[in-house]
DNA sequence: ATACAAACATATTAAATTGCTATGTTTTAT
DNA sequence: ATAAAACATAGCAATTTAATATGTTTGTAT
């Protein structure tokens, strides 16, 4: 029930390429990890799920780098975050074999509200809305200066 | 991002002290880990959590065991679970040192959300629900021969 | 009074997952 | 050709989860 620091990543990630959408060219793993003030090496592994996930298109070779494969509006946490977290829903049902019935019960009342729940909040959050609030917050915090 | 089995074990054993909950008399966490064929060891440290929670009221000695500490109208599948699961919410944000502004935006715009709705979802089931739920479920398991 | 059945407590082990590093190989612009 | 990048795979360390083991307390019934 936990959001994994490869998950954040991911969203964090996005919101670089977001903010870097209307620029043409691709960024780089090493740029965003130095922004981000995370490791290259295992941010690039956060770049492959994404990629397998039709989420961003990269480009090989010098001057390569990676680029949102749609515009930040039709990109949400959802399809990020279930790009990379092995298990964003349940699925277990498996339990309680002795009592087929009440394994059933606990899916039917709990996992699949939860579950809907959890697909409806995080597809609402598109990178688009991530963007905007980012800007908004940072611009709060250089306003503090002049207070 | 997944309830955990001591999770689910917390759900099926509370949803059998619902089913026993107007015997008068407690059960035990034998009698429970038999029926839900799981370890009884392991049980008591879902139960020790319940407790703790006061979910539960527990009697020693001969004759002991547990019993709900309200109708199972008035618990629910987040009581359960809250007081089960280290982290049922979100409350990362302390990542992203470098990037304040971007880090506030995913608490704000994903994490808050997110947990306000797992919040809502886990808060509308309740004991009862599941109860009605697995007794409806095993009359369909029992009609199945009738067929 | 004693024996037993239960909750309650703590330590340990084993397995799985997560976070991360290391070491490459392929591809492509210059 | 060379350098800069994506892409791939293996391995390691730390954490978390699942489960066991071994008790001790406490209350009930005989």
């Amino acid at each position: 029930m936990k959001i994994s620091a490869k998950g954040r990543y991911g969203l964090a990630a996005m919101t670089e390429l977001a903010e870097n959408y209307s620029a043409g060219r691709p960024l780089t793993t090493l740029r965003i990890s130095e922004r981000l003030g995370i490791s290259k090496i295992y941010l690039e592994q956060v770049f492959s799920l994404l990629k397998r996930a039709q989420l961003v298109l990269s480009m090989k070779g010098s001057q390569g780098g990676y680029q949102l494969a749609r515009p930040p509006e039709e990109i949400t946490a959802y399809d990020i975050l279930s790009a990379i977290e092995l298990t964003l829903t349940e699925t277990a049902s498996e339990a309680f074999e002795k009592l087929p019935a009440l394994g059933r019960a606990i899916e039917k009342t709990v996992y699949a509200p939860l579950d809907a729940a959890i697909r409806e909040a995080l597809s609402a959050a598109t990178l688009a809305d991530l963007l905007a609030e980012t800007e908004r917050e940072s611009h709060s915090d250089t306003m503090m200066f002049y207070i």
